[in-house]
DNA sequence: ATTATCTATAGATCTATAGATAATGC
DNA sequence: ATTATCTATAGATCTATAGATAATGC
């Protein structure tokens, strides 16, 4: 046992970077605290000295997996030779598909965030504008007036392709939606 | 009790259509089968003489949901009078926003179709290769090579700004999503 | 006699808590 | 002494099944 309090810091952060993942994996009703503390290297006895509820742990989860996506937007926007089209293609890309785990929560989490705490959905929402403010600034050259409203709209057909590509069972049919998509969208924006 | 072989077929229907909506509303794991028994009438106790399992429930119920939209999109292409501006509008409305439990599964469900039997997930290519045939039939005077893909990236848009538009917190944000979405569609198809 | 549904319940799992154990930190 | 985690478990809920009850249909 290691009891310090950093070690206890560094366990509760263990813990909602776990469910983070497993939750866009698997749904967040779809995992038990026992799993998730078991995948954390704990036992679930000490669930509740670190949440007061699955709720709780459900909240600070989702916002994990939101600034997941955060902090990749922000990288994005960091880098001068970041474009619109490498937005685009990575979002749209077979890794992002496949790797749900670390894939962004606006697209993976929505059912489940429609069915949580305003507090969740709050949250949600700043990443959405965020989201739509990088898409405006690599679309800087668009007139001010239309940027915002494609970026919605940009914004949702990401969302949606990777959604349905993800729901179809065929593999071709899938690559298609996410290519269509890109397609479409890297043809609008230029 | 009822219990002819013709009440029977009815009670199969019910607890499958009752499904299908909930399934809808909380998500596959956010109801019991006890629950969806109750509402459908009926008590727990029968549920096996109608599944084999919780999964074949599943299965059914989400391909009735899928249907549900199949049957909305029959009479869509079956109106002369329709127009792809008013499936956009309508996908896209308040209404199809807020009436979780009776809309299409294609954004509903794909959550949870992605995690799914093969079965389920084939049910969900097969809608989405209607929806983008109905798309194309409305968008009749596009080039036939460009006619698929912009069908399939015009889904996604309406599936991912409905997704969103569910999730966030942010009534006018949430509208903002619907409405971007839609004028873009329509700007593109015209 | 067969069939459809009901009541009752077994066994597994889930959230939440109590008390024991073994560290930390004053 | 306080704190963090562990073992153990209570109570609720979930899937699945057994046997009883009350209809249908030959």
């Amino acid at each position: 046992m290691g009891h310090s309090r950093a070690a206890k810091a560094e366990n509760h952060d263990r813990i909602v970077q776990v469910a983070a993942d497993r939750f866009r994996e698997r749904g967040v009703d779809g995992i038990s605290m026992a799993d998730l503390m078991k995948d954390a290297g704990l036992t679930h006895g000490g669930f509740y000295k670190h949440f007061a509820s699955r709720e709780m742990l459900v909240a600070e989860a989702v916002e994990r997996a939101l600034a997941d996506g955060s902090a990749a937007a922000d990288a994005i926007a960091a880098n001068p030779k970041a474009t619109l089209a490498s937005l685009i293609d990575g979002y749209l890309s077979l890794v992002h598909r496949d790797q749900v785990a670390h894939s962004c929560a606006v697209t993976t989490l929505a059912s489940d965030v429609a069915r949580s705490s305003e507090r969740v959905r709050s949250a949600y929402s700043a990443q959405v504008d965020r989201y739509v403010a990088l898409i405006s600034k690599l679309a800087a050259w668009l007139p001010d007036r239309k940027q915002r409203g494609l970026a919605l709209a940009a914004l949702a057909t990401m969302v949606g392709a990777v959604s349905m590509a993800r729901a179809v069972s065929d593999e071709k049919l899938s690559r298609e939606i996410l290519k269509s998509a890109a397609d479409e969208l890297k043809s609008r924006f230029s």
